[in-house]
DNA sequence: GTCTATAGGCGGATAGAC
DNA sequence: GTCTATCCGCCTATAGAC
């Protein structure tokens, strides 16, 4: 059995998705046309229709993709067995990463989402409830440890996870910031603002990704 | 000499200018259309054309207007005579609830913006600049005298801005937040994100508004 | 799996009467 | 200052040949 999905070459497909992704996030879903999208993939627009049934369709698969992926790899940090200190770090830092060297997949999912015809938000919204409250928890336990400072966990987790992914709209590739220093640095100031006493410890329980 | 625009009857344009913004915001710049516009505010799609040249000129204005009513605000507290965590946490305070308080307006101004022509674009950018390098110049006045670590104030800037902007996606009116308590949370866990030593007394200079 | 052709509607914008 | 009527291009999506 093979696994063409995380093989070399990409099918047409998939071709179609990454293009896709980079023109939402450059020209924003609606101002994306099935014709713009073709032309960039190489084909003609009827043949999108082959791999994919409506742009609402594309747009979720898109969606999709990119929580699947990240998820996991959040949900083990954050069950990880360290202090609630550092596996904060560490997820927001993972989640920055990700926001920047996969910004097309992840600015669908942060910004595009809201495009979403009611029937695929509804399972969007869920999926992404899960997904917050996964640093949520962390929050929480943080807090009834002693941690962080007294505080609301809702507001808190608001509060870190729109800092770190306003690094979509903000970060540009040809700057003067690399990818690992910002999710770093945000991972630090958000830290710190719920109060942690110990940042330099924190983030000696870095990802490098 | 009468001055309308700061009177009680709203004229046409801007009604018009107020279901834009509505609506820009509810289903993004092209997500909108001139005969939606026309609907929302009572007249016909044609009649828009008497009070706005196009619909990038209409989104123009909106932005132009947001901008030209915050940003001598902000500057106000910025050059005050406050210490920089005092002046940083009113600063933030003021754009947080005004992203709340006029928040169809403002998303327009960072979430719609992208949208601008090239023309509308480059004065957009310079003024947005100008606003934002408030902010900046009170961090590294503030990193200077010692009030907060040592850091880049460029990403430091960007982590915090992101951070308050965030409430347009994220607050909901019906929510259990009230707008100035998550102003005010924003802004005390940003200060403390940046190290400040003395969360409190910076809260003590809050704007009420 | 890709193409040509086309349906059928809606987009922004304009002309010109009242 | 608002209207009716209209231009014309682009939109998503489908039909059906190869």
């Amino acid at each position: 059995m093979i696994n063409r999905e995380s093989a070399q070459e990409p099918g047409t497909a998939e071709r179609i998705r990454d293009s896709a992704a980079t023109l939402f996030r450059q020209k924003g879903f609606n101002g994306t046309s099935m014709q713009a999208l073709a032309t960039a993939v190489g084909i003609t627009k009827s043949s999108l229709y082959h791999h994919y049934p409506s742009k609402q369709a594309l747009l979720a698969e898109i969606i999709e993709v990119t929580m699947s992926r990240v998820t996991p790899l959040v949900r083990e940090i954050a069950q990880s067995d360290l202090p609630a200190t550092g596996r904060l770090h560490r997820a927001l830092t993972l989640h920055t990463v990700e926001s920047i060297r996969e910004r097309d997949y992840v600015a669908c999912f942060s910004e595009e989402s809201r495009y979403l015809s009611p029937t695929f938000m509804e399972t969007h919204r869920k999926k992404k409830g899960e997904y917050e409250s996964l640093f949520q928890k962390v929050i929480e336990e943080g807090i009834d440890r002693g941690e962080f400072l007294e505080q609301d966990s809702g507001l808190a987790t608001m509060a870190l996870l729109g800092m770190c992914d306003s690094v979509i709209r903000r970060y540009r590739p040809t700057g003067e910031y690399a990818p690992d220093e910002i999710a770093a640095t945000f991972a630090d100031t958000a830290v710190r603002g719920l109060g942690a006493r110990d940042t330099e410890r924190a983030a000696a329980g870095e990802v490098t990704r």
